[in-house]
DNA sequence: CTGGAATCGGACCAGCGACTCCGCTTAATA
DNA sequence: TATTAAGCGGAGTCGCTGGTCCGATTCCAG
């Protein structure tokens, strides 16, 4: 197995590489995954070159995206989950999710299909990202804040679902306050 | 103005141009808007020049499938709405769209995004969906079967992203079954 | 049956976008 | 400061896909 990075990386290489992540992580979400990579590069102030040295793929830039934001919102979801109790947590977990991760279904969406089998790192933060969730989810279960009958992939599409729904109402934020409320309600036992 | 079809289309052509409809449709909805059109013309068992000649562009055939099948909803909608009573109504309705609507989100985002004004007939269409929604909801909100703070956009967000729920649990009805109960107990009043 | 207009099919064209290549630039080090 | 290898940029390549064109084929009126 390969142990740390082969070489430290020089100074403005590791610039450009952060660079890249960030102008890649606004052009997809403000404009698509359809965007061409050229788009990307300038927006990176570096050429199409430097991007493909970088990331040998555009899908692996993609990959890359997702994988930081997916550990962002992992991390994030810990420390709500460490600081409130169960179903508090979990409720502000929820809206956090479902925020951060709008525009991100097209990206995992474009990843599945892309490539059938998704990348080890990909694999990897998605089930951190997954078991953060099902803790949460039980926890709150046992506090009797959440419906006993349901399981991680419900949680899952529903989180999914919220977000799409969501987007649909950019616009307009008492809208969008009034989707969680219905989503949230519904997720109660009755 | 121009009244109706100019001429009576030859029995092939009329033919054709149904198969096209038919294989346009199980294409797009199988392996995403992205599919080239010769494959939709090969699934149709003709060639791309006669597709081109009944469809100007590969975005009107898109549009055509998405017409067909948003007034194939709204008609079924249309009967559900007269034969039952508001509540139900309404909730075999919001089963139906999103149970009709499978795949269909990626169709309209993919025409908004290629030209930026949809075609009247996508306009035309819509709005009686629309409308038939708008209908059905106020029906339920004055029978008390649903929450009265929600207007029409709400509900088309949240048939979307219930669309986008049910989508990930294609393999599972049951749990499909308990996202639908969730929303759904979520639509009611509190 | 048959003439000819309508329709068909698929080779062909053009534009686009992912990725490569290589001469030039620049950070790191002695 | 001189040396040198890592890194950069962007013009160019190549394959793919939407859309066109026209000779071959098919329907149908007389």
């Amino acid at each position: 197995m390969s142990g740390a990075t082969p070489r430290p990386l020089r100074a403005d290489a590791a610039r450009n590489r952060a660079r890249l992540l960030d102008a890649a992580t606004e052009v997809f979400t403000t404009r698509g995954v359809d965007v061409p990579t050229e788009e990307i590069a300038r927006a990176a102030g570096v050429g199409v070159g430097t991007l493909f040295r970088h990331f040998p793929t555009k899908e692996a830039l993609l990959e890359a995206v997702v994988v930081r934001r997916l550990e962002t919102i992992t991390d994030r979801t810990a420390r709500l989950a460490a600081e409130h109790p169960p179903a508090e947590a979990f409720h502000a977990c929820f809206r956090l999710v479902v925020e951060q991760s709008a525009g991100k279904q097209e990206f995992t969406r474009a990843l599945a299909e892309a490539g059938v089998d998704v990348h080890a790192s990909l694999r990897e933060s998605s089930g951190l990202m997954r078991a953060q969730l099902a803790g949460l989810l039980t926890a709150a279960q046992q506090a009797g804040a959440v419906r006993p009958d349901l399981g991680l992939p419900e949680l899952v599409a529903l989180l999914v679902g919220t977000g799409a729904a969501t987007e649909q109402l950019a616009a307009d934020p008492a809208a969008r306050e009034r989707v969680f409320e219905v989503v949230l309600t519904g997720l109660r036992p009755h």
